[in-house]
DNA sequence: CTCTATGCAAAAACTTTGCAGGGAT
DNA sequence: ATCCCTGCAAAGTTTTTGCATAGAG
């Protein structure tokens, strides 16, 4: 399984709280919340921080906050981009149609905000 | 002045406060959190907050979150996208090359993360 | 066995709210 | 004169930290 090698690259130990951070992000169809997520966490509030911390470090997890004000996590699968509707504030994860570098920039991520399809029609 | 005419367009009241968030941000040439303006302002961080909230609301500001984790404000100029540094932290503010339309949802705004050019070199 | 990770509780950081007085129209 | 805006203080929310114990390698 590729939680373990992924861990042990990181040299991180492999521990319950990060097995089931793992497990939960990287079957994720989107983003999630803390709030989202808080209920079905094992863990305690300050594990799940300080791991998606660790994460973050790592370039395993990224993070960015979404209208709602919260901040939403995401493993690092292959390159898309976010949508995030200014009316409804749903997120959609879309296939990014970007370069991955533009002008001596590297693009990693693309956030991009507005009226969703739905909310436009 | 514009100022005036731009509230009173909103409905809302020519105050202090409100004159000095609006003639920060309209010279601002980068966007900025609260933690970097508080020292200039003259207003309480209650007024600071209401009041940003406000604009946020009747679009005149907008907000997102850096890599730093904090809030960054700016005016809605012309179009224009934001580039965040994962290395430096540093955000740029750069021409849009996007179209504000892309397959049924209507852009309003884009933040790119990755490697800035200085950092790229 | 050693060093890292965890839970709990407490603190810190950031933002919002209630209320009474002040100011804009 | 009316209603909105403000400051202050207090509370709310979210995230971080200290410390003692548990667990991974």
């Amino acid at each position: 399984m590729q939680i373990k090698e992924l861990l042990s690259d990181k040299k991180l130990k492999l521990t319950t709280a990060r097995k089931e951070l793992l497990e939960i992000f990287s079957t994720a169809h989107k983003p999630l919340s803390y709030e989202e997520l808080k209920s079905e966490l094992s863990m305690d509030k300050a594990t799940f921080y300080r791991n998606i911390s660790r994460f973050e470090d790592e370039s395993i997890i990224n993070c960015f906050e979404s209208n709602d004000k919260k901040r939403y996590y995401e493993i690092q699968k292959k390159p898309h981009s976010h949508f995030i509707c200014n009316l409804c504030n749903n997120i959609e994860c879309m296939k990014t149609t970007n370069n991955t570098y533009m002008d001596g920039y590297i693009i990693k991520d693309v956030i991009y905000k507005g009226i969703c399809k739905i909310c436009n029609t």
